[in-house]
DNA sequence: TTATCATTTGAGCATCTGTTCAGGAGTTCG
DNA sequence: CGAACTCCTGAACAGATGCTCAAATGATAA
């Protein structure tokens, strides 16, 4: 709000204003669709995304769980896990030696199984 | 189905098998994994994603519009939509010398409400 | 302690990506 | 026809990306 802090409507509202009011929920500002990309980019690579639909199927999983689900090494899916971690896709909680990893968000979690469901049946 | 057209469960069935076929259909293959992180890897662009939102709110665009909504070129733009195209993520038809583009797949208009509401309420 | 296991970190490097620039193709109009 | 308009294609290049290797960290066990 940089014109005035009064959240009611003015009366001598404009129509270019009136649009813009009405359609602030739907329109995605280039920031958003900059911040939605981010999160699109995270899922878009073969290997984290075989981790993280793994992750979807079992709940939960160690990173030596996690290198058989892929064909890279141990080192790789650590550097990827790193990624999703710092992004908040996923969470780990260490169990001894070993470390666990889940799906963080619930969304991400409908995300996974609607896209799922278009490769399926799409 | 590779081994036999029979639809039904064998009786002798092995406890591995029975599992394979219970989970069928959650299971996500390396291969799936890799188609789907392929989808998400096309959105997972600023650019990218600014024009498939831009589309998802105006329903069908040309591309002078959608220049407008990114600050690319739109050699940038043109280059984007044919990557988009070319996935069938976008459909393209043309009006003159025009061409509107518009979003091809009621999953993909899906993924990108979803990943919408996961940004805004999430 | 030392050894081993599970995982992470940093460096180096080949590959991929997205952009701009220059030019071309298809369409409409005078 | 030629000019103007809309959009696309190919080349070139800086920057990002994901991998492996080598080494380090944290935790358990002998």
């Amino acid at each position: 709000m940089d014109v005035a802090t009064a959240p009611d409507i003015h009366p001598t509202m404009e129509l270019d204003e009136a649009e813009a009011g009405a359609t602030r929920e739907r329109i995605v500002t280039a920031e958003e669709a900059t911040q939605l990309a981010e999160l699109f980019r995270l899922l878009g690579d073969p290997t984290r995304a075989q981790l993280l639909y793994a992750l979807l199927e079992a709940g939960e999983l160690c990173v030596y769980d996690l290198t058989e689900t892929v064909q890279v090494s141990d080192t790789a899916v650590s550097h990827a896990l790193r990624l999703l971690r710092t992004a908040g896709i996923v969470a780990s909680r260490r169990a001894g030696r070993m470390i666990y990893y889940r799906l963080a968000d619930v969304h991400v979690r409908m995300l996974l199984d609607l896209s799922r469901e278009h490769l399926r049946h799409g």
